[in-house]
DNA sequence: ATTATACTTATCCATACGGCTAACTATAAT
DNA sequence: ATTATAGTTAGCCGTATGGATAAGTATAAT
C-alpha cells in the first residue's frame, strides 16, 4: 500500500530530520552545491545526498549538475503548502468557541484558554 | 544514538503519517475518546494506539482516562512550535535580496520571483 | 453474577530508514 | 597524460516504523 502518496506525508517526512531541516535553513539563504552543504556533518558523501535525494523528491529543494558539480537550490512551494496545513488547524482550533454547545462542552474540561 | 532528541524531529515526524494528522484535525475540532477517533480507519485498536502515543510523545495531544474511556485533546503549544520554524525559512527566504551582492548572485540562476 | 466494552500488554512481521564501505564515472586541474 | 575532485551506484547492516494477532485488565451494563 502506497505510503507517501500524499505530498504532506513526504514533506512533514523529509523535515523530521536535523540533518535535512539544516540543509533547507541553509537553502533558504541561497543556492548550494552539495560539497558545500555536506561540509558540515561528519558524514559519508553517499549518505548525505540520500537527504538530498529526500528533500528533492519532496520538492522542497531543486538540483541541477554543471560539469561535476551539483547546486541545489529551495523551492518555496511545498513549504507553503506544508505551511497552510498548520493555519488549518489553527483556524479551526481557534474558531471553537463559535458556538456555545462547544463553548459549555469545552469548558468542562479546561478552564486555562488563550 | 538518540535519535528524535529535538522536539521538531518527534513533531515533524508525528505528522508525516496520513492517520495522525487526522487525528490532529479531528481533535482540533473538539476533545474526543480513542474509540471515537479510531472509527473511520480499518485498523487494529492496539495499531490505532500506537499512533496517539506518537502523537502525545510528540506533544501534540494529551489524554487522561475515566473508567475506561481514554479522551484525548489537541495542545496548541507544539503546533505552533513547528509553525515558528516555517515562519523562520520564510523570513531568511523573503529577505534574500536584502543587499545586493545576494541579489546579482541570486539573478544569475533565476529570472521569475516573487 | 455475567457479559460486553474499551482499552492494554506482549509479541511478531515485513518494510523503510539512516548510516556505512567499496568501487565506478565524469570533469577539472597540473 | 595523470591525478584530484565531485558525485554516483550498488550493496550491506542494525534499528525504527506501521501494521497484525492473542490474551489480559478494568469498568460499565444487564
Amino acid at each position: 500500500m502506497d505510503k507517501y502518496n500524499e505530498p504532506l506525508d513526504t514533506i512533514f517526512h523529509a523535515l523530521a530530520d536535523p540533518t535535512r531541516r539544516a540543509v533547507v535553513q541553509c537553502l533558504v539563504k541561497g543556492p548550494a552545491p552539495v560539497k558545500e552543504l555536506a561540509a558540515p556533518y561528519n558524514m559519508a558523501l553517499p549518505s548525505f545526498m540520500k537527504h538530498i535525494s529526500v528533500l528533492e523528491q519532496a520538492g522542497l529543494i531543486a538540483s541541477q549538475k554543471q560539469g561535476r558539480v551539483r547546486t541545489c537550490t529551495f523551492n518555496p512551494d511545498k513549504l507553503a503548502a506544508a505551511e497552510q496545513w498548520f493555519e488549518q488547524q489553527r483556524a479551526i482550533w481557534a474558531s471553537r468557541f463559535d458556538n456555545l454547545d462547544n463553548l459549555l462542552t469545552t469548558l468542562q474540561g479546561e478552564t486555562d484558554e488563550t
